[in-house]
DNA sequence: CTGTTAGCGCTTTCAG
DNA sequence: CTGAAAGCGCTAACAG
């Protein structure tokens, strides 16, 4: 390995004046600039990111972590999108970026604690906002800079998070069906667990109650991702006395699974029942229909979290913020007026 | 932050010591051990990963490498799901994993250079296999140890390798649609830059040629994911005097786009047309139909990989290896049997 | 079994 | 504008 005093050797200066030539340090002669990036080309020298972390105390890198991977969920193509999205910031900023996958909450608390406690990291961006999260509190415990990107659970004034803003998505895709002409609309969530789910139903359900509509008994069902894609889900709603002409779906990947689950019943959507969804990742619009769905952005709610977290661990006291990403209704084919 | 000084005058002994006991190195008495954790567990010590690096000339860190992400098919959940695979056993030997993504390959390239220079990973897995590919000549000049995932387009004694049998695969699920008495068979691909839709591809040729098919011009098509997801594909493919009764597909993401145009051409699969694919990621069984396709065990396929790389940087002189992971076809509703 | 010493590669006062 | 020296937190001979 070739370090700063080969360097030094080679341009004829002192260790010290190399540093401050990589650091470009205004006070050091255009010359001996010229001389000692000379000599570092040629030796082919690139500094040892261990030594500068050592002394300067940061570590130019943040860790991402994602949701517990003990289901498929974490096949929802959010994932790579939002990673792209972070990972577009972090290079410009020069910065890298540990993930951390782990199978059940006391794996991730694990990795999280390795990483704040061994200072591999300047912060960290959780990908999920659940209740009760342990990694959560442990990271505001510590007074350790992170972000999150969806909705904190509690403190949300204390915890800087990029979001959209769910609840008024939830209720302007379900007004949506409502000036379709539908009244009996069902929803359909991932785990409540996850505020994002909460705040999607809260905005169908606010949304029902500005129309005037009675709230149906039955029409919320909440279901995991592994339970054969929603099989369960419409099976419940199409044995009600009234099913629903129309569904929210709170993420794209549920809605591909009841789509299919809707067909496997004979009906056929939207000819027979409406969908609407959030998310409009790619596999949106090549379903059958293509979904009506909310665009939320999701390689810029990951770029922003990585910029206001850049922002945080270069200045500690830098307020906490709400970073509000808004969001459009992609209006495809998965919604039929009723007269 | 607490040191390993720190710790040394609580519990009265010599930072070596200390340092000895988080080795948990044997000279050391059972009597100071104890002492000395306790000291650690009340001043909340943590050893800084990056000191020891510095002087242990390892980082027990790897990095992972995702394909260009200009286009959508990072959107595939195949990702998320290697990821999961090698987080399992990074997490299992407490390594940690640095992940890059690149828009285009210099940018990609440039983070590798950085991360290979820089000192911040043992070593590399490389989540693709294309042709010409910069970032794999450049490893290998380095000889910095890495793995890649799929086949090396060259020098493939010398460079370790996680993958499947895909000419095999290719061959066999050609064959099944063979069997079920389809003689018109095309095949879709994506990119023939990627290694990997050359061998399927080399598979579905090889099958037709042993079942005595003409290969019939016309029949093969790769396309890109961006492009309106396989449109011009199918719209070729239908234009064709006498066009194909089954179709091959290199990728399932690929598939649900083929099979969104193919019903928007009347046509219904398999009744009309059969389709099958690979990877067997969570969206094939929520299709309509549930997708016949290739289980080529992508979680599986990180785990390997990881476990092979963490081998390596241990021991430098590992003999290269090709990791063969085996696949599995799994049969469901998007073939049909041709009388 | 344990302490002393040197040093990993780099940055940063402090001098000059 | 540049050099000398100290030190970041840790490990690893070398003594004892």
């Amino acid at each position: 390995m070739v370090t700063i005093k080969d360097v030094a050797k080679v341009s004829g200066v002192s260790p010290s004046t190399v540093s401050r030539v990589i650091a470009n340090n205004p006070r050091i002669s255009e010359d001996t600039k010229k001389k000692v990036r000379k000599a570092m080309k040629e030796l082919g020298y690139h500094p040892n990111v261990n030594a500068r972390n050592l002394v300067a105390k940061s570590t130019k890198a943040i860790g991402v972590i994602m949701p517990s991977s003990a289901n498929v969920a974490l096949q929802n193509p959010f994932f790579p999108e939002i990673l792209r999205g972070i990972g577009s910031v972090i290079h410009e900023a020069e910065y890298s970026m540990y993930l951390s996958t782990g199978e059940t909450e006391k794996e991730i608390l694990s990795e999280v604690q390795r990483m704040v406690y061994g200072s591999y990291v300047d912060g960290v961006i959780l990908l999920y906002s659940r209740i009760n999260d342990k990694v959560t509190n442990f990271l505001r415990e510590q007074g350790f800079p992170f972000v999150m990107v969806g909705k904190p659970q509690e403190h949300d004034t204390e915890i800087t998070h990029v979001d959209n803003d769910n609840v008024r998505a939830g209720k302007e895709i379900t007004q949506h069906l409502i000036d379709m002409g539908h009244e009996k609309i069902g929803f359909i969530g991932g785990s409540r667990d996850l505020l994002v789910t909460r705040d999607r139903e809260s905005g169908y359900v606010a949304a029902l109650e500005k129309a005037g509509i009675q709230e149906c008994e039955g029409y919320k069902i909440h279901t995991e991702f592994l339970k054969s894609g929603g099989r369960e889900a419409v099976e419940h709603l199409m044995s009600l006395s009234t099913p629903p002409s129309g569904l929210v779906v709170s993420d794209d990947l549920i809605s591909l699974g009841i789509l299919s689950m809707l067909e496997s019943y004979g009906l056929r959507v939207p000819q027979d029942i409406s969908l609407v969804s959030f998310n409009n990742v790619y596999l949106s619009e090549i379903t059958r229909p293509a979904l009506t769905t909310v665009d939320i952005q999701i390689y810029t709610l990951g770029a922003q979290s990585a910029k206001a977290l850049i922002e945080k661990t270069l200045n500690k006291n830098e307020p906490a913020k709400r970073i509000i990403i808004p969001y459009e209704i992609v209006y495809r084919d998965s919604v039929s007026q009723l007269s």
